[in-house]
DNA sequence: GATGTCTATGTAAAAATTGATATATAGAAA
DNA sequence: TTTCTATATATCAATTTTTACATAGACATC
């Protein structure tokens, strides 16, 4: 089995739902499309991980809600016990930072730009998320508010080091 | 022409390098095997983008020494103009923080132990570039400088986020 | 009434990535 | 002498991931 299917299982172990919303949960942490999804569930399922109910609504289309047997629990259990892979991280900013000699200086100051963009949506995505949490649950799932919290560092000091680099640049061009 | 494609060919635009220890540097920023990367050498030769002359060591076996072409520096920078992709992060310790409350918390302690020890590493091996470039060039290679204190800056706040959640886990365990 | 978006599930094909196998030189260690 | 590691290049198979194709209900907008 891979990480992928133990994610979904991990996104399963607070509540039941279905693939469109596991998609959509899972992506601050594996990223996946919908068509890597629905086929990792039916095999799950056939292995006994997973099981589904149909549920009908009235506003929207029928869906698929999957929940955690107890075999999948003791599969998340075992699997925490192990080490984890090491992070992956590929970003294309990195290579083209780089070789930045080779461009326009306006060009790179773009990008630079556009990243502290990019960090400020996801922090205050990140800051509204928080404050909706902190309202409900605390000790019933300590491992969102941890990677809550993560996220926060993350992406703040990805925004400061951004900043930073964008007076750098324009202090000596 | 893919990301990893145009990695290459970055990673060429300040010296020339075998195939070999280009998959070594750039490994930081996107990683990749060597099997990945033979092949789109090739590929970059049949299309212009580098060229290559052999060189044979003493001390080592043969090797392919693969340097820009004008074709290549160009299209560097044209790539440069280009905005760049978001990042993509997967890392499994995301999905086991999840769900923690499925296992032991030893478990989660030990996790988190371990990504503290894999950050100090970075930030030991990432000093010690730091330090070792101080030395040689700085106005020469701005991306390079930038890059370093990033992978500094992305390191240490994961470190203090691990050390973070070991004393909150501690605290209530 | 047509068009677009969000919800919802699925498959097929292509591309990217990893893992395994293969070969070869040189040096160090056992 | 054998074994291990580092350097060096290359291909093949398997897996993972992305992109495209396909269908469909409910709602809003034009």
């Amino acid at each position: 089995m891979n990480t992928l299917s133990y994610g979904l299982l991990s996104m399963l172990s607070y509540a039941p739902f279905s693939g469109y919303d596991l998609m959509q949960k899972i992506q601050p942490f594996w990223p996946a499309k919908h068509s890597q999804i629905y086929p990792l569930l039916a095999q799950l399922e056939r292995d006994g991980y997973i099981q589904h109910e149909l549920v009908v609504q009235p506003d929207k289309p029928d869906k698929k809600v999957h929940s955690l047997t107890d075999l999948g629990r003791e599969a998340l259990s075992q699997w925490l016990s192990q080490p984890a892979c090491p992070p992956v991280t590929r970003d294309e900013l990195s290579l083209k930072i780089f070789c930045m000699n080779e461009g326009d200086p306006v060009d790179i100051q773009r990008l630079l730009e556009q990243r502290v963009e990019y960090c400020r949506e996801k922090l205050v995505w990140f800051h509204a998320k928080s404050e909706l949490f902190a309202h409900k649950r605390m000790d019933s799932s300590p491992g969102i508010v941890l990677l809550m919290r993560r996220a926060l560092f993350s992406f703040q000091s990805e925004l400061d080091w951004a900043e930073w680099a964008l007076k750098e640049l324009r202090g000596e061009g």
